[in-house]
DNA sequence: ATAAAAATTTAGACTAGTCTAAATTTTTAG
DNA sequence: CTAAAAATTTAGACTAGTCTAAATTTTTAT
């Protein structure tokens, strides 16, 4: 089958596409993957050989059908042994990542789909991503960032765009946890900090760069 | 840490020497690892750099402390992730072994602590395998070959010495499961084959063959 | 429109792990 | 005790994935 490191490279790909438009460039790539822009320009070749992704030289690249099918793949896993070291072992949020950045790469399709099960299929991670369906579909979600939440709304909060411990145990420290429900107090127009209510009443201080990576929807 | 294939090494010298008195030849672990000698030399080599194995030279090896205790946590994660694939996501004993061998590399102490609880602290494993404790010792079994056994006696199925999908079907077709306690109702000099009585007072046929690779313990 | 800057690819080299073929050491048999 | 056989190691080569430095292409700015 596939190699962990060309596994690797297609679910970079996939991540760094769903973030942008039109092609993911060989630096962006190097960048996420901590390696140099020769050895993506080396694997880009072998990828494209092997049909996972569509490659013009020097134009940058996304991946073919089977390419995403692949790396939808690998994300699922990923996400599915998440919830498992969260909801079976009892792992915090921010300490699953790194574990399951191996797991996922555990090559049966028998186990996943008893993994699953055994989860009760569930259909998101513990930092609210959706998990990837066994036909290759990735859910849709229609959240936006608690950035762009106007001021008295009242929202829930769903999901994280920062994967970081350093950033998760900050949320942690201001009792933002997922499906908590917050209102939007007051906005600072200079720096756009936020000023957030709790369902305990309690206010937190929230900063742009936090807002900008939190998810949220309509609450109830 | 050490490399997966490193990891491998350790363990099948940790197998063979198990099986044998004096040091490992580096064509028996050729032969386990399914690789040529002139490479089991070359890992041979890397392993008594780094202190893991004692090695001279056209004489074989044997582990260091240091090999040992690595071998033995390798073995302790694999056993354990076969209790979790059979005790819960409910695989059959007979199609854990290839997938535990890929988990028995995934580098977390904590994850291998959590598991352990989460398991209830096995003793052992789907096929009667002793685990390793966390401090790195191998629990002894008085356990004795099922072809060891007189004519009359009633003994305990406890393990298994050979864990290949065939054999373990085989015995799932005999009925045999572990802590099964079954009875030796006739020895066959010509052949060594026996026949075994079961619970259900039904008998079965075990070849010396299959009587070779079956541990038993006292009934009861 | 062109020159400088930035991005990307190519060239050549390195490591881990493997192989075959050849050389060396140990073991076995006569 | 010696010669053949068996086991083991060494030599040289290959692949996957990576790197640095150099070459090439694209983009940006005057
Ligand atoms: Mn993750
Ligand atoms: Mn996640
Ligand atoms: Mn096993
Ligand atoms: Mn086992």
């Amino acid at each position: 089958m596939h190699s962990f490191t060309e596994e690797n490279y297609l679910k970079t790909i996939y991540y760094l596409a769903s973030r942008q438009t039109g092609e993911v460039s060989t630096n962006a790539l190097a960048e996420m993957t901590a390696t140099k822009a020769a050895s993506v320009s080396d694997m880009l070749r072998k990828l494209a050989d092997k049909q996972l992704i569509h490659y013009k030289k020097y134009q940058g690249v996304r991946l073919t059908e089977e390419g995403e099918r692949v790396a939808l793949q690998i994300i699922r896993r990923h996400r599915l042994w998440e919830v498992f070291l969260v909801e079976k072992l009892g792992f915090g949020w921010d300490a699953v990542h790194d574990i399951a950045e191996e797991l996922e790469h555990i090559r049966s399709e028998e186990l996943v789909t008893r993994l699953d099960t055994y989860l009760g299929c569930p259909q998101f991670d513990p930092h609210g991503d959706p998990i990837p369906t066994s036909a290759g579909q990735m859910p849709q979600t229609g959240y936006q960032k608690l950035s762009e939440i106007n001021t008295g709304q009242r929202v829930q909060l769903m999901g994280v765009l920062e994967h970081s411990t350093e950033f998760l145990q900050h949320l942690d420290h201001l009792d933002l946890t997922l499906s908590c429900s917050v209102t939007v107090a007051e906005s600072n127009a200079f720096d756009k900090s936020l000023l957030v209510q709790l369902e305990s009443g309690r206010t937190v201080f929230v900063s742009h760069e936090v807002a900008k990576n939190l998810l949220v929807g309509e609450s109830q």
